[in-house]
RNA sequence: GCCACCUUAGCUCAGUGGUAGAGCAACGCUUUCGUAAAGCGUAGGUCGUCGGUUCAAAUCCGACAGGUGGCUCCA
């Protein structure tokens, strides 16, 4: 007999040899029939693994957050079976879970796989579900002599070098070879799967994409495959309908509806600026300024572009060519004007800014400074360029300009964590300004590529560590994410979606001040060297901009509003009293517009309703005998008539 | 940059080798209208660019540009 603990601290005695399988079934048949896996001191696994004597046993079903992986992962064992079937001639190489379902990379050594091929798949994969074959863990040895093994090679022709390399890996690290078999398709896998395919009845392809072997450009381009899987219908169906409704609230087409910005092919990564996407642009600068003037910031203005000289002594030039633009001259040749000669360096050859920072330090180093002056903090609303490859590019959230609300303090390292501290508070105040309250941080340390000795990047980690734990609060820890020149706090805020966006950035530098070689006069009457953050609270004013589009799906609370309130007369005879009506909310401070066009109050409505304007004001005849106003509110329909200081009185808590 | 797909009127899209189409938007006229689409009419395109195949190319082929989905997740 053993024994195991359950999760509420009891204990239950079975047999030798039990598995979790048994012990749900000991526990109720209705557990039995809804076990996915089971979690075995702390580590999940198979219904059918042989339990240890005084093991921590939990049963998991679909309820558990680690059930929805095991499901999925057997999902992509079923795709990668079905995609044998289909095409033949494909190697399998890896299947893992990711976020929103699951994918596998597999190399086509000719052919190719598009959504076309979709129903196909789905097809096979719904006869493969049906068939209901039970997940088979085998245990294997290294070569052809074990069966599972040479089963294993023989299933997509026998000659797949990426199997080869990833069952040397294992053999190196001295893992245990497992296979996991179903009917008649067998992969490599550490598990756990699901007991058997009747599970995967609710899955789905998504998309296929082109990848490479172990995420290295230079390796085989391999074609992954997305799918995702759910334990329900009605869950699958959910998933779609998030998708829907992602891609309704999709910021560049809400950007052509709303008339915000647009992009045209020659300026690739550059947006445009309608009236009304620059209104809401000016907006979120205004508050950001206003914010930065009550925590005492000193605005500044740097120069676009730099001799390359600064981007050597900044460490730009070795950490981030690749990312910058460069300007080259184009002369017109001395014997032959109509010669011109392209791609002349110049003398001094100049870059333009991908940051903000050398130009802050070289206004900081302009005179000394003294302890007294810091806290000094320099913010800049930094216009910045930075290239990106052509894939990369998407609408506001990735482009090749953009704007920083950056800036940066100078301190001593006395008041580091004091300044940190401040950054922590103020940011997570901005994004609760826009209903955006679930915030993360992560905390990045040492790069590959970096400045700076061990020792200073060693005080700067431990520096936002304690700041962070002082504070009491969590964060993820990202190794080796940092920037070149010092460890960084990120946030990471969640929108209505419930999606992720990674917006402020406190990044702490002891290197930059060094080699700028900056100084104050320290209380003691000594030089030192201040020690520098860097910091962004929306990061890029165009991205944030695009995630605010999102998270509001275009429909701005009051204050942000390109447009408030448009004003519809009931006809032509109206528009003398619309045009009154419209010179008082002006007066007021409100954004108003009057629709002259000559169309009917329905349309008019409708009109207002799809530029999402917060409220739209009817005015005929009954209000223009009354002198009132008649209301009508994007959120809260139909307000009916009521006088003009009535309706600005509502308003009074919205105005900022 | 790499893989797949896409590019036709301002927007959304139809058109698979034989004289370029629709809806919406725009403009004009009629209508003067009461809370999500009044009616009629007009104008608008070297079919992304360049090259090739063909008697003939939006359509087939190639290059380039731009765009879309991905390219961190390691059995």
């Amino acid at each position: 007999m053993i024994s195991v603990k359950l999760p509420d601290g009891s204990a239950k005695e079975l047999s030798d040899g039990a598995s979790a399988a048994d012990l749900a079934k000991s526990i109720s048949d209705g557990l039995a029939r809804v076990a996915v896996a089971a979690k075995v001191n702390g580590a999940v696994v198979d219904l059918q693994l042989e339990l240890p004597d005084g093991a921590e046993v939990a049963i998991l079903t679909k309820k558990d957050a680690e059930s929805l992986e095991v499901l999925r992962h057997s999902a992509a064992h079923m795709m990668a079976d079905a995609i044998l079937r289909i095409f033949p001639k494909a190697q399998l190489t890896i299947g893992p879970v990711v976020d929103e379902g699951f994918y596998y990379d597999i190399y086509l050594p000719e052919g190719k796989i598009t959504p076309d091929d979709f129903p196909a798949i789905e097809a096979e994969m719904k006869k493969i579900a049906k068939a209901g074959h039970p997940f088979v863990r085998c245990v294997s040895g290294y070569d052809d002599a074990n069966e599972h093994y040479a089963r294993y090679k023989a299933i997509d022709g026998g000659s797949n070098k990426f199997k080869q390399e990833l069952v040397e890996g294992i053999k190196e690290r001295g893992e245990t070879l497992t296979f996991y078999k179903h009917g008649d398709f067998i992969d490599l896998c550490r598990g756990p799967h699901v007991p058997d395919t009747s599970w995967l009845k609710h899955v789905k392809l998504t998309k296929v994409s082109g990848s490479y072997w172990r995420a290295d450009a230079e390796k085989e381009q391999l074609v992954r495959v997305y799918g995702t899987a759910f334990f329900s219908k009605t869950e699958l169906e959910d998933y779609f309908k998030f998708l829907e409704e992602a891609r309704k609230r999709d910021h560049r087409v809400l950007g052509e509806q709303l008339e915000l910005f647009f992009m045209d092919e020659d300026a690739p990564g550059f947006p445009f600026f309608y009236p009304k996407g620059a209104m809401i642009w000016n907006l979120l600068v205004d508050f950001m300024r206003s914010n930065l003037r009550k925590r005492d910031y000193k605005e500044v203005k740097t120069p676009l572009v730099l001799s390359e000289h600064m981007w050597h002594t900044s460490g730009h030039y070795d950490n981030y060519l690749e990312n910058m633009f460069f300007t080259k001259m184009k002369l017109r040749d001395e014997k032959d004007p109509s010669k011109i000669n392209q791609n002349v360096e110049e003398d001094r050859p100049m870059a333009v800014k991908p940051m903000n920072c050398p130009g802050h330090l070289m206004l900081y180093r302009t005179r000394l400074h003294s302890h007294n002056e810091f806290p000094l903090r320099f913010g800049e609303m930094g216009l910045v360029h930075r290239r990106e490859l052509s894939g990369v590019r998407h609408g506001l959230f990735r482009v090749q300009a953009f704007t920083q609300d950056d800036a940066h303090h100078f301190c001593t390292p006395d008041q580091v964590k004091g300044e940190i501290a401040l950054l922590i508070e103020f940011f997570k105040e901005i994004y609760g300004a826009f209903g955006l309250n679930d915030v993360h941080i992560e905390l990045s340390t040492k790069p590959e590529k970096a400045i700076g000795s061990a020792e200073v990047w060693e005080k700067a980690e431990s520096a936002l560590k304690e700041t962070l734990d002082e504070k009491g609060i969590k964060y993820q820890l990202n190794e080796g994410d940092g920037a070149f020149y010092g460890p960084k706090i990120d946030f990471h805020i969640r929108d209505s979606l419930n999606r992720s966006w990674q917006c402020g950035t406190i990044q702490l530098d002891f290197s930059m001040p060094e080699r700028f070689k900056l100084a104050y006069i320290g209380a003691d009457g000594q030089r030192h060297t201040p020690v520098m953050i860097h910091r962004a609270c929306y990061g890029s004013v165009e991205r944030f901009m695009g995630i605010l589009i999102e998270h509001f799906a275009g429909a701005f609370p009051l204050w942000l509003a390109p447009v408030q309130v448009q004003i519809l007369p009931v006809s032509e005879k109206f528009v003398d009293y619309a045009k009154q009506v419209h010179a008082k909310l002006v007066e007021f401070g409100l954004r108003s517009e009057v629709n002259l066009k000559d169309d009917r109050v329905g349309y008019k409505i409708r009109e207002a309703s799809l530029q999402k304007i917060p409220y739209a004001i009817v005015v005929g005849e009954k209000e223009q005998e009354a002198q009132s106003i008649n209301v009508r509110s994007r959120d809260k329909g139909e307000l009916g008539e009521m006088q003009m200081d009535q309706f600005l009185e509502s308003l009074e808590e919205w105005k900022k």
